[in-house]
DNA sequence: ACTTAAGTGTAGCCAAGGCTACATTCCAGA
DNA sequence: TCTGGAATGTAGCCTTGGCTACACTTAAGT
């Protein structure tokens, strides 16, 4: 999936057929939901680096409830990407940029849970939507998410 | 994508290294991506219905911001799941499970976006996100969105 | 009544992300 | 040391959902 032009957004005079606007809206989805793998992995990897100390590709696919070969693949797009590094039967390690992109996610997916919590979603499900959600929140929602948070 | 088992949830005892948790969490998440599509399509289709009078594809294929032959696509698999019907160079209907589900996910993008709004996230990032976001939200979280909006 | 542009449909390509089946490598225990 | 099972990798298939290029209807304007 190539992500769309996602053409010059032009503000829309108020009141007018927004059509425009709402391909928009959509075309932005789709590229966010085409990232979403992306971010999983390295989110994943980066929990499974610090945490075991090493990351193997059956463990990412243990953890993400896909048979191994389908991991593999999608570690073998991150290396394309320039965000991890893998050696034959040696285990996978992130880039610095696959680092920095692992933090942002962690960052905003907790930031997002915490919000959940906090508008009386119970636990469970939060922790659970939050995992779809988390691809589509905009640095605006997230903006207003810390402020809410933090002026309760 | 033909959705995954999801398999057996034993509940996990707390504080045990909750891999099936994690693996069903990111099972629930791609069986939502593959819904997202289904749910936009039949949402706008109905949007289109009541608002123009008619739906045709390429009113379709111009809001959601694609090309016709990718909407016309789509379209076919509506009606290979009984949601929509439509005879060539007419326009598109939808069955009544078509419009069940299409008022459906038009409540949760409202109760949605009002709960993004309420938090204090602007009206266009709420809209944009929301078409995102809208199709991981479980009945839990909505329940407790409709409650946190009603309790405000 | 014709012609032509817009709308609609079809064919065929591509990448992503699942899968199963099979091949290879590694390493631990006999 | 050698050998067998687990981990890892490869091949090849499927569906989804994009796309372009081309074909066919429909309907509108002269």
């Amino acid at each position: 999936m190539k992500e769309p032009p996602l053409s010059d957004s032009l503000t829309q005079p108020a009141g007018m057929p927004a059509e425009p606007t709402q391909a928009q809206r959509f075309g932005r989805a789709r590229s966010a939901r085409s990232a979403t793998q992306v971010e999983d992995y390295v989110e994943l990897i980066d929990d499974l680096l610090t945490t075991q100390g090493e990351a193997r590709s059956t463990d990412v696919a243990r953890r993400l409830g896909v048979t191994h070969p389908s991991a593999i693949k999608t570690i073998a797009r991150l290396k394309r990407e320039g965000l991890a590094t893998a050696k034959p039967y040696r285990g996978i390690f992130l880039t610095p940029a696959g680092q920095e992109l692992a933090h942002r996610v962690r960052a905003r997916h907790r930031l997002i849970v915490e919000l959940l919590l906090s508008v009386g979603v119970p636990r469970e499900a939060a922790e659970a939507d939050a995992e779809g959600m988390e691809h589509y929140a905009s640095e605006a929602t997230l903006e207003a998410f810390a402020a809410f948070l933090d002026g309760k």
